[in-house]
DNA sequence: CGCCAGGTTGATTTCGCTCAAGCAATGTGG
DNA sequence: CCACATTGCTTGAGCGAAATCAACCTGGCG
């Protein structure tokens, strides 16, 4: 096999996504050409779908902006957000790897920028560069260790911890410091979409949303939050994670 | 095939394991014989430990025969059953593919015969064999998938129906047919390890159980289950499952 | 302006947990 | 062999968290 330890040089965008992002950014000069080559981009509307939940896996998205909304849904169109996608995530790389069909729709929350690579290159990508398969390798089970640790909580915790807990992890990936540990989490979020979240029903995490409200720990306006201490919201989740894992 | 070995027990069990089992089976003859060279085999009795939660993963455990229990456990020391293991499974390959310590223990449930292989060599092996983390990886996805599957379904079904998964599912792995849809399974699992894999507490578990008695839809015997027509189970969680996924 | 989807709030019900008692099955020491 | 712990399972009663049902806001928009 040649020797393969150069990246690319030009500076694009995807360029830019294949640097920064852990996974890619083992690629050859050759190999990012190649992407760069098959690497589709379109930016999506409010409410558009990027894939449905049942349609074959035909390749890989990459977030380049925006926001994107995994859901799953039930037969009466009950749908649960699973998880949210922004710049620099990744989405549907676990059917792509499983070779299965997308058991997840994703739908665009905030107008987005996502890019395609087709599976049969992201495949040969895939095999050609063996570091590649290795970093996906270790991504998909630290992801697979996320997973069952939120199964735990979910049978443990009773819902406002399960929010607070929602709060924090929003605030780590989204949350926009206003200064002295004050944030603000600003994310369009309907609460049943949030509700779905947790694994509770719009109505409970109304009232676990008016608690957190009284105690000062959240101040809720529409789908804003502020933080005025996050630290006091952090050490109330901690208060009531510990004794469980 | 020569004789010279560094494993405790015989070895031709192991070449076994390498073809039968689908990742290791594209192992190369010259690295079949490093994965033979440094396997480790030992027979743990009932209740014995093979690692423990928290524990530096050390490297692979392949369980050759019995039973072996995987379990979270709380401060309070309250265990939970996550997963069960037996001939042909692997344990710990998460912590291992994650670089991760254990997050779980592995519990000895029926006399097993396990054997090891150090994680230097099993990645030495992923780093040489590019097939061998292309199969890990597909794997992983799936149990991915799987993951979040259950997550889903914890949060939609109540205890009953999800007694009832955990049966077919039990069945579709340890079940023994005894002619004309009926099945048998025989699984020494005790109430409260039945209950914490479907995330409830024994009473509920047994008070589920009683409702099946009643419905005729299986009978315990202690800790054996006998069902006489399968079909029914499975068409009973059908009719919850549906309009689900 | 009225409409209406999304949000809140209250009343009621249900499900599953907790607590507590009783009951086999098994073990143990005298 | 019996008295008695011990352990796991079942059953009942009560309680609490969250779902469900239903009414009522609210604010954006044609």
């Amino acid at each position: 096999m040649p020797a393969r330890r150069k990246t690319t040089g030009d500076v694009s965008s995807i360029d830019n996504r294949i640097r920064t992002n852990s996974e890619w950014s083992c690629l050859t000069k050759t190999e990012a050409e190649l992407f760069n080559q098959k690497v589709l981009c379109r930016v999506y509307g409010v409410n558009e779908t990027v894939f449905m939940e049942g349609d074959p896996c035909k390749g890989l998205y990459f977030v380049e902006s925006g926001l994107v909304g995994v859901r799953k849904t039930d037969i009466e169109g009950q749908s649960a957000l699973v998880r949210l996608a922004g710049p620099g995530d990744t989405l549907g790389y676990r059917p792509f790897l499983a070779k299965q069909s997308h058991r997840a729709s994703a739908e665009v929350i905030e107008a987005a920028k996502v890019c395609f690579i087709d599976a049969q290159t992201a495949r040969q990508l895939l095999h050609d560069n063996h570091e590649l398969g290795l970093r996906f390798l270790e991504r998909t089970a630290r992801a697979l260790g996320e997973s069952e640790d939120r199964l735990f909580q979910l049978a443990a915790l009773n819902v406002h911890v399960r929010v607070i807990h929602l709060l924090v992890l929003l605030h780590d990936r989204w949350g926009r410091s206003v200064g002295d540990g004050a944030v603000d989490i600003e994310i369009p979020l309907t609460r049943h979409d949030l509700a779905s979240m947790v694994g509770a029903r719009p109505e409970t995490v109304s009232r676990a949303i008016r608690h957190l409200e009284n105690e000062g720990l959240a101040r809720f306006r529409g789908r804003n939050v502020h933080i005025e201490q996050f630290d006091r919201l952090a050490e109330e989740l901690h208060a009531n994670l510990s004794g469980l894992h």
